[in-house]
RNA sequence: GGGAGCUUAGCUCAGCUGGUUCAGAGCGUCUGCCUUACAAGCAGAGGGUCGGGGGUUCGAAUCCCUCAGCUCCCACCA
């Protein structure tokens, strides 16, 4: 195949891509091989590609590409989240758009056009997952809400309910007044806010007296139904046990309850007790028996409950009650207040803490073996700092609400019986009988039932994703479940951990008795290259297809991959994608010229023969090191190294050691070594960079139809020859050196020098060939004496010279091999110190003083080096 | 209020079990090269008191204490 002369990423990945799929290279079936599993972290169904995708599907990318290539039955299973609120509130966004208002419709009407709109605009994203070249078996895309999926979770409910660990009760939730649902605690977000503190008077009944209560929510007197003060607090002594006060404005008498709960230092030390909005007040209420008067509408607007304010928005009436309560004189004063308030997740909606009935699973039991299986490291957290914050939420989980006052979601399958009670049931008829069953009558049809109208929350659904994804709720005993669960890795992000990773980990010993997932490996957050977090309204997020399309995705990739380790946070810069894109073009050419190469039959010169060897031995230790890393999930260490095999070792030594002079052919022997290492790197690339990898290893060889890079085995390791590793060093400090004096001297490349050297152990008279063609050598010459007209330098304890007559600077010359002396002078002090140090002596591995003793022998070889050096040039 | 983490070159970060000349890499900067694969490149150079202080140790970027700064998570103080 004639390779195009310029990389041009865009044209090859399309075509490869299609070339994957077209040949079902990712699909997975059981089989007798080691399994290896990732499901995805399901993206909403409303989202659009960002760069924490790109992040974390990167990831997920390279540890499924690695295992496929090194003989596992590797599955990446896609799909996507239903995501109750988010898309209910774009679905009900485009109805208004074309003027039709969600409370016009019926339920099923608006689960059509939810429907619709999921199948038209849903999804996107896994069509964008493909341009990063995501290996996902396609085949297996799944929906938290399509029909195997809401089966499971139904059951689920059901087996749950029956097990007493789902209740239904009215409970004070955190409620989305934009939304109109409740939501989880997980669901709320804290964030400070500055507002006031209004001090209110409450005026004592039967006196002229007032107790002063301060509150940062003026709006709730209307609700206010006792005053709390502290037992202990003597400015309220005086009060009578059964003392009452007026409410301001409203006009109502309440009662004054003593409480040690109520800070004294605190404000006025007087409380204002709302038990329908604020949940310590509700549990003051609940302790008391004090009335509940719930004020507010669902969407936060004052109710007719109390007759005032009717109709009006709480943060309206908030600012509106301020002034009639001092017109009233009743507020004291106001003071600028920090507090923490909770908004939606979702909405951003200020939340209203609120008395409703709901549904609750309890968590107590579930958290129990989940908590063990991280502590215990049965599921090992990357990077482990994750396993304290895990292990804090566990011991101290809450209740969970499932029920949301939503449409978009599975339904709760509980069904109200006409004269009360309920029943629930995986499915209506189920339910019907169980209710005739319940109302001993027989004659109960569907239509006397009446559903629960809630949904379930999201992640109900996606807690059971890794069992779900392989068909394991409603078939615990099939094939596919049985071979691919446990799965292996998770990659996700820190924020989820309570909302999805816990959540998972419980359902998972509840419903398989076993893990869901080995290791958790979370990511950072994608920040700017100046540290903000990437966001839609700071418009500081690329756009990821358009970094595909200037960089090409194998360039993108690279950028994700290079600036990620594990848990820490990237500084995305655009300049890492360039990167990448370079070292596609890198690539691209050092095939070129390779590809270029003419072949004779002749035999292999020393040269080549020890440069391939060499080669192998430097890609041996890199295959090494990158096992290593991936057994930490090292993966940016991974890959830079082997960015570092390629572009520095091969490109840059080898392919320039073993490169033909223009118009000379090549000896076949080292053609075919070296066509043979193309190979082995593109298939160690391959994981990271997908797209390049495969056009370049299509073309090394005539391959197979639907053969692929993909399914290449990784190439294993030779036996390790540390010594000629060594050796190789060596050689490659004395070419360094030799271009530095050029650099130094301005002498052309083109310009052959002479080298000169007294032999000795440390030199690698074997690379002698290796050093003259790398450093432009007309010749290597032993020499016995020094050269005193020469520049001269060592490498370990061998002199070299570079012979320069007539432009050597003697007192240049003098000064470097001064202050090189100087300097090895020091160290030879410094090691002599430790070596006379007896506790050293004694203490110290053996190992090590023997090191120090090698470091003493060869400072004093090199000193005396120095000194005959300086002595020539004198 | 409780907890976790971070601080190493101008920038982004490695440095794993304390021990090789251990103070590193990439990017950026500077110098010289359009050398027949690649200027999206090649050859070099400069650059850090490892946040401050104290301790343990024969030996500390690495372990301990402490102070400072930053980040994140959890938590109902009106």
């Amino acid at each position: 195949m004639q390779i195009a002369d310029k990389y041009a990423p865009q044209t090859l990945e399309a075509k490869w891509y299609d070339y994957w799929i077209e040949h079902r290279l990712f699909h997975s079936e059981p089989d007798a091989r080691e399994p290896y599993t990732i499901v995805i972290p399901p993206p909403n169904v409303t989202g659009m590609l960002h760069m924490g995708h790109m992040l974390n599907n990167t990831l997920q990318d390279v540890l499924i590409r690695r295992a496929r290539m090194s003989g596992r039955n590797a599955c990446w299973v896609p799909g996507m989240d239903h995501a109750s609120i988010a898309t209910e509130a774009k679905v009900v966004a485009m109805l208004r758009e074309r003027g039709i208002e969600k409370s016009q419709l019926t339920r099923d009407e608006f689960l059509r056009y939810a429907w619709e709109w999921k199948e038209k605009y849903g999804g996107v994203i896994l069509q964008q997952l493909r341009k990063l070249g995501a290996s996902c078996d396609w085949e297996r895309t799944c929906f938290t809400m399509d029909e195997k999926r809401t089966e499971g979770v139904l059951r689920v409910f059901c087996d749950l309910y029956e097990k007493g660990k789902i209740y239904r009760g009215v409970r004070m939730v955190n409620w989305d007044p934009a939304a109109k649902t409740a939501l989880s605690d997980e669901e709320v977000i804290f964030k400070e806010s500055h507002g006031k503190l209004y001090y209110l008077r409450y005026l004592v009944e039967g006196s002229d007296e007032a107790v002063i209560v301060a509150t940062t929510r003026p709006e709730t007197i209307l609700g206010d139904t006792a005053l709390c003060v502290n037992p202990n607090d003597p400015r309220y002594k005086h009060l009578a046990p059964d003392a009452r006060v007026i409410v301001p404005l409203v006009g109502r008498s309440i009662p004054v309850i003593r409480d040690e709960y109520v800070d004294i230092d605190f404000g006025t030390g007087a409380l204002k007790v709302t038990p329908a909005h604020d949940v310590n007040d509700y549990m003051l209420g609940e302790k008391y028996g004090l009335e509940t008067i719930d004020i507010f509408n669902d969407d936060g607007t004052i109710n007719d409950k109390v007759g005032l304010y009717v109709g009006m928005d709480r943060f309206a009436l908030r600012e509106r009650i301020e002034g009639d309560l001092a017109a009233a004189g009743l507020l004291e004063k106001t003071e600028a207040y920090t507090n923490n308030v909770g908004y939606s997740e979702r909405t951003g909606a200020a939340i209203e803490p609120k008395l409703s009935m709901q549904w609750f699973l309890s968590m107590k039991e579930l958290a129990g073996p989940a908590t063990k299986a991280v502590l215990e490291d049965t599921i090992r957290f990357v990077p482990e700092k994750y396993r304290n914050t895990y292990r804090h939420w566990m011991e101290n989980i809450k209740d969970w609400c499932i029920s949301r006052q939503l449409w978009w979601g599975q339904r709760i399958p509980a069904w109200y019986l006409p004269k009360g009670g309920f029943v629930v049931a995986p499915t209506a008829g189920e339910a019907l009988e169980k209710a005739r069953a319940k109302a001993g009558d027989a004659s109960l049809q569907l239509a006397d039932l009446r559903q629960d109208e809630d949904v379930l929350d999201t992640w109900f659904s996606s807690w059971l994703w890794p069992i779900s994804v392989f068909d394991g709720i409603r078939n615990p005993d099939n094939a596919e479940i049985r071979y691919y669960y446990p799965t292996n890795d998770l990659v996700t992000g820190p924020d989820i951990i309570f909302f999805w990773v816990a959540r998972m980990i419980m359902a998972g010993y509840e419903y398989r008795g076993a893990e869901p997932f080995r290791n958790v490996y979370f990511t950072g957050i994608v920040r700017d290259k100046i540290g903000r977090k990437m966001s839609k309204q700071l418009g500081n997020s690329p756009d990821p297809l358009d970094l595909i399309a200037r960089y090409g995705a194998d360039g993108v990739r690279m950028a994700m991959l290079i600036s990620s380790s594990a848990g820490n946070d990237v500084m995305f810069d655009e300049a890492l994608c360039e990167q990448g894109r370079n070292f596609g073009n890198k690539i691209w050419n050092a095939y070129r010229l390779v590809n270029g190469w003419q072949t004779a039959d002749a035999p292999q010169s020393e040269t080549n023969r020890l440069a391939a060897a060499w080669f192998e031995q430097a890609l041996g230790r890199t295959l090494r090191e990158v096992e290593a890393d991936f057994g930490h999930y090292r993966i940016s260490e991974a890959f830079k190294a082997v960015y570092k095999l390629f572009w520095d070792e091969f490109s840059g030594l080898y392919l320039e050691i073993v490169k033909p002079a223009f118009g000379t052919p090549i000896d076949r022997t080292t053609f075919e070594a070296t066509r043979g290492f193309f190979d082995r790197l593109m298939r160690m690339l391959h994981p990271f960079m997908p797209f390049v990898t495969e056009e370049i290893w299509q073309d090394l060889a005539p391959r197979a139809a639907g053969d692929s890079i993909c399914i290449a085995p990784m190439p294993e390791p030779a036996p390790e020859e540390a010594a000629m590793l060594a050796r190789f060093e060596l050689a490659r400090e004395a070419i360094s050196a030799v271009r530095n004096i050029r650099n130094q001297k301005n002498l052309t490349q083109k310009e052959a020098l002479v080298l000169r050297v007294i032999e000795d152990a440390n030199y690698p008279a074997e690379f002698a060939p290796v050093i003259a063609k790398m450093a432009n050598l007309s010749a290597i010459e032993p020499i016995a004496e020094k050269d005193p007209a020469a520049a001269a330098f060592l490498v370990k304890t061998t002199q070299y010279f570079v012979p320069l007559a007539g432009m050597l600077d003697t007192e240049a010359e003098r000064k470097k091999l001064t202050d090189e002396l100087a300097y090895y002078e020091g160290f030879l002090a410094s090691v002599r110190k430790k070596l006379q140090n007896e506790r050293f002596v004694q203490n110290a591995p053996e190992k090590v003083v023997a090191n120090e003793r090698a470091k003493e022998a060869d400072a004093e070889a090199k000193i005396a080096a120095l000194r005959a050096q300086l002595e020539a040039l004198a």
